[in-house]
DNA sequence: CTTAGCACTCTTTCCTTCTGAGTGCCAATA
DNA sequence: TATTGGCACTCAGAAGGAAAGAGTGCTAAG
């Protein structure tokens, strides 16, 4: 049962015409398109067979088609065609890549709040651990008589701090020496790999400062467990700026509570290893609650066993060709990034100029 | 113009019965209360004295009272009374504020979800600096060859870090030296203590490593200067479950733009020097997007200079004293876990145990 | 195989009517 | 004089139709 040329056209023109007017398409809002030569009966049989075969969808007698699930499917795989950005958007586009020089977690967010901004959709960003951490060096700040600062360096050039306080007093030079101790005795690790002998062993050689150690390694430990950085999930609000949602409070509240930042480090775990992008189409999400939302995700290399991934969340009525040029340009420059180095400012690729342009 | 004891009831109970009702409140209702000794009539002339004096609101002829915003002003200066949080709500409270020992503003981000889940209202946290900020220690650390990761700790704990990418080649050693000269010469200082000659004379002093001289010194610079922590908004989309907005999808979207992060950095401005919690109602807010939303905001102090806030957004009619309760039983605890120490983990303290309460 | 035409379906919109909550005012009452 | 019961009046919102319009499926002709 494969589709004709025709059909094809078809859909592919249901789709595009649905996806910027949110409206069921109709036979005649077909034929009127430039490159379509034969009339609306003719459509109207052909969209009855489309129907037939479970690419559309009629939300009732005498409305027009929508795309089903298998109908965006079929139009994400076979007949999407690359949307170019025009010249304005990649300008657009790489100003906003000119990210202010800031820590890892902060340019994370940073992005996610530019990509909603971009698409003007609710966006996220997640960095995933993919291979087993490890400490690479321990630091011991004093701020004040009883307060320490432990900074922690994890392989991915990832850095966590916390504030400890200390009943006992310790003076800088035994700080000095616990950090040397630790940096010995706990970097390169994995977690699995420290075990309750190691605690004794660093306490023991800790001397004074021996009561912090218990303090330091917890910390160590839930900082080597976690698989992933902060979620961040911004401009949730801009669903509401999409028809589907407009009248539908509810259901936009139930999307984000479904999609809660637990699902949300969960699901690049579904991209293929292989293709950098993936998309989650209606029913093949999880949850009956997002029945009516989709999910564009794409994947960019960080190095040293790091991975991150932005998202876009959106009705599953979007323009799944614009969102996917749109994230892979911001996925690209990523990558180029954190791969080349330079200090955290992006360049500008050659990207083929732009085309047809329709604001979603 | 003082009001006498009846218009105060009366006020009061409007209030009271419109926060939880949303809906207008009309003589009879009033009448009904228990504490009520009066006849609807004698409510009805007094309800028009009290909206002649621009306390309540008439949405239209035949409806009954809302309070208008000088009316919550009011109510809140003078008749708002305690609400005391009942031992269930204390108990659900403190087991939240259990927060998994953390970075600081991780912890910053989780009070706000904290917050927003307890008041089913959208909340944000920052942290506001209150003193100039100087630098209290540097630290250079190689992960790979010609990628260094610094790590600045700035007064009030606050550590920031950046990935820096180098051209050329420098030696563990050489990283030694250059952060005991930053350590000795750029510590202690504010911004405006930093000048150019610095620069040069740390440059001198760094050897090979002083083509990263001007990359740190610039991070510096722009930590320093920066005057709070990033902002941390959550649940937005809880404003939908408020009636006001629940078909006004466009309205919640308006409040969260004109709301944005600088908008939220603004507010703790505004808080008065002495007291710790300050609420913004309807048209006293800034901008007319907000009209019919109010912020309450409370301070709590992180010490070193640093201050923070937590703050609850939601419709003007919200409840007041419970929220301000909630805020304040968090901020209480936030200020004690910063100023006496323990490793970020909450105390209990005594509160008076359970009266009334109604569910918002 | 394609197309024009037409009857039919069903949503959406616009009116109209109706209902009920709540008011303001007046006259009676304590 | 302050309070109260009573009553006419107002107005938003619900409920019920009627009309419009978009789009289909089917049939018969090209």
């Amino acid at each position: 049962m494969e589709l004709t040329d025709r059909q094809k056209q078809i859909l592919r023109a249901i789709v595009d015409i649905y996806v910027s007017t949110a409206e069921p398409v109709g036979s005649k809002a077909i034929a009127a398109l430039p490159d379509v030569k034969f009339s609306s009966a003719t459509i109207r049989n052909e969209m009855a067979e489309l129907t037939q075969m479970g690419l559309l969808e009629q939300p009732h007698t005498s409305a027009g088609r929508i795309p089903s699930p298998a109908g965006y499917r079929l139009y994400i795989d076979e007949l999407m065609q690359d949307y170019r950005l025009s010249l304005d958007e990649t300008r657009t586009l790489s100003e906003a890549l000119e990210l202010k020089s800031q820590e890892f977690d902060r340019m994370m967010s940073q992005v996610g709040k530019l990509v909603s901004k971009m698409t003007n959709l609710p966006a996220y960003t997640v960095a995933t651990r993919q291979s087993e951490a490890v400490a690479r060096h321990f630091d011991l700040i004093m701020t004040a008589p009883g307060s320490i600062i432990l900074v922690l360096m994890l392989s991915g050039d990832v850095v966590k701090n916390k504030l400890l306080k200390l009943p006992v007093h310790v003076t800088e030079q035994e700080l000095k020496l616990l950090a040397a101790v630790l940096n010995a005795s706990l970097t390169d690790l994995t977690a699995e790999e420290i075990g309750g002998d190691l605690l004794e062993k660093i306490s023991r050689s800790a001397g004074a400062a021996a009561p912090l150690v218990p303090l330091v390694m917890d910390f160590t430990l839930e900082c080597l467990r976690q698989q992933h950085g902060d979620v961040h999930l911004t401009g949730q609000m801009r669903l509401l700026g999409q028809p589907e949602y407009r009248d539908a409070a509810e259901k936009a509240q139930e999307v984000f509570e479904t999609l809660d930042e637990e699902m949300l480090t969960k699901l690049p775990a579904v991209l293929p290893k292989d293709g950098p992008v993936q998309f989650l189409v209606g029913p093949e999400n999880v949850a009956r609650e997002l029945k009516d939302t989709s999910v564009v995700m794409m994947r960019f290399d960080i190095g040293d066993g790091m991975q991150g991934t932005i998202g876009v969340v959106g009705p599953t009525r979007m323009d799944y060709a614009k969102i996917t040029a749109k994230l892979g340009y911001f996925a690209e420059n990523l990558g180029r990034m954190f791969q080349k180095g330079g200090n955290a400012t992006a360049q500008t690729p050659a990207l083929p100029d732009g085309a047809k342009d329709t604001d979603s």
